[in-house]
DNA sequence: TTGTACTCGGATAAAATTGTCTTATTTTGG
DNA sequence: CCAAAATAAGACAATTTTATCCGAGTACAA
């Protein structure tokens, strides 16, 4: 598990990224996608509904249906697909935890996390999933599909 | 709960700067910490316990026993705290969860993540805990403490 | 010495997160 | 039309995290 981002977040960037390596026209199924990523059927289906709901993809039923980006992936940021997850906690929760923690009744780290955040922010938002698909060298998904042949 | 901690690192913190805005050698009760810092009493004394066995706090049994820092504020950094009670994963893991990822197998955010990452450490490990409880102007505890009179 | 106020540490409960199962519904192709 | 293969969705189980309880030990003071 990661520090940042929980596990349901994880899986779905993972499947976002995976999704964004092929044609946005071409549906993946789930079968493909937790066989490939390795995660959770069921878990991974719930993951994915929510991110239909939230309109960053489009899913198809019945045979030969699947799961598409909903927009082009060079229309899409890391920050969107944490956003519709774990919501926007990251951006507004005190670091040491305290409630009233604010601008006006700052914490002793207030300013100096304001700045590291902001910093993360870039890291997630100025990006967008295809130029991190691309970067991709080669994750195990990825050596998976060039074992394979088929996508 | 923030984002990069644990409840339970969230708590540790804030009773180890508490306990820094008193001299050394007095002791504090957890029933004084709970009170003020508004945490369950038997959680926070598992969390006092980790610490002491780490080294980082002294405990005193017995009518008037408490805790104390085992060390000077000065000289306990915030990132000794977190890694006392979640471990060292935030320098270790992937941002993306991915297992495999490594210097020589990155994932895509691989190389920028270290520098976020190297910004945090930065922000906890370069401030003592001495001059953190120096800056909180007024978190709750403060106030709190000066309403009553009595820390 | 005895009572009291405290920590210690194991057991247990509650809540949140993660993972599994089962059934329905939708679509395509034969 | 019907069977196969896919998503949708709710119920349930396991795990992890958070919180509570209780008996025991310890040190001080009257």
């Amino acid at each position: 598990m990661s520090i940042i981002f929980s596990r349901q977040c994880e899986y779905a960037i993972q499947a976002v990224l995976y999704l964004a390596l092929h044609p946005q026209n071409e549906k993946t199924s789930i079968r493909e996608l937790t066989k490939v990523l390795k995660i959770p059927y069921h878990f991974l289906a719930k993951i994915l509904q929510k991110l239909t709901h939230k309109g960053l993809l489009h899913s198809q039923k019945g045979l030969a249906g699947g799961f598409s980006l909903a927009r082009p992936a060079a229309n899409i940021t890391l920050f969107e697909i944490i956003e519709a997850i774990d919501g926007n906690g990251l951006m507004h929760n005190c670091i040491l935890g305290f409630p009233e923690c604010s601008e006006s009744d700052p914490c002793a780290l207030h300013d100096q996390w304001l700045k590291s955040r902001d910093g993360i922010y870039q890291l997630l938002a100025n990006d967008t999933i295809n130029h991190l698909a691309s970067r991709m060298k080669k994750p195990q998904y990825l050596t998976e599909i060039l074992q394979t042949g088929c996508p």
